[in-house]
DNA sequence: TTAAACTTTCAATAATTACTGAAAATAAAA
DNA sequence: TTTTATTTTCAGTAATTATTGAAAGTTTAA
């Protein structure tokens, strides 16, 4: 396969997988673009490159820079912004589940274990299926967090050369 | 709080929940609901719980089914078709995990495979940027795949008693 | 068989989400 | 200063995604 193909393909696939989980296309091929780039890129190489306008370039590459998955370079003697991706895949993991799951999965927490709580009878098989839901979902995701937490902690062969002699 | 309120609290959470990883809300929305229930459901009884149209409650169950999140139950004399959740929330993580990896993961995964190897000046710092890049992501996610397929294999227990031990 | 009960499909439409482009704001140089 | 380069904002518009509702299809019972 021809580089050029290669990746157009790969920005494609990209932002793919970003929109099926619930990522902006857009700023999943941003950040694929500046994944693959040897150099820094200003705004207008990405608006080019991906064909977009200013004003989608520049909020998508702000969002990118508040996920701390890109940074700003400064080149001397030019006005121009250029951005560089964070290149070390196992950091981008750990930045973005870290960002989920304070953005989403932490709120759902918090309603859960509110919810496990509700007033009425007792003895209503509606409440008791309700409450005993709660109760199981609440522990769930609890207890994802912290795996999740204490697994993006650890750094990648500690990670993988326990997993494996763990479960293999 | 009140009943009522708990259960139209968990059923518009777990829709938002779902949007932002990419699931339609409806279908969140009625997994929800069905979560909860005490007693198999309708699709009548779901059209009404949600406001919905026949349509949107047909396909969105239907999804459901093929995700087998849920599934259908006679009830004797009746000619309807009623409607039960997997209650045990490790299944249901189970499934998810499962479906979301074979269609959205895998995918990507085989094309990561082929992009490493493209044709050109080896020499140069685009392509070796680009190399690079393909097998730092094609090597994460094969092994994020491999260790999620080992997890979600495992049963609650001896997944987090281990898992416990070893990272604490 | 025919009729009634129920489920599925899908074209039209609505709702949501993303994008454009030009104007306003900001920052650096002259 | 004033000018020029660059970034940001956001109202209007486009694209995408989800929903409706009615017609067609299917199944069961009389």
């Amino acid at each position: 396969m021809e580089f050029t193909e290669a990746k157009r393909q790969f920005i494609q696939t990209w932002g793919k997988l970003g929109t099926e989980w619930g990522i902006n296309r857009t700023m999943a091929q941003v950040h694929a673009i500046l994944l693959i780039s040897s150099a820094p890129l200003s705004t207008e190489d990405i608006m080019e490159e991906l064909s977009i306008s200013r004003g989608n370039a520049n909020m998508n590459i702000r969002d990118l820079l508040n996920w701390t998955l890109i940074y700003k370079e400064l080149v001397p003697g030019d006005r121009k912004e250029y951005f560089v991706a964070e290149k070390d895949i196992w950091e981008v993991a750990r930045r973005i589940i870290r960002e989920r799951k304070k953005r989403e999965v932490e709120p759902v927490l918090r309603i859960l274990h509110q919810l496990k709580e509700i007033d009425g009878d007792t003895s209503s098989k509606e409440i008791q299926a309700f409450t005993s839901m709660m109760g199981q979902l609440d522990s769930f995701v609890g207890k994802m967090d912290k795996s999740v937490s204490l697994l993006i902690n650890e750094n990648e062969n500690k990670l993988f050369s326990l997993l494996f002699k763990l479960l293999k």
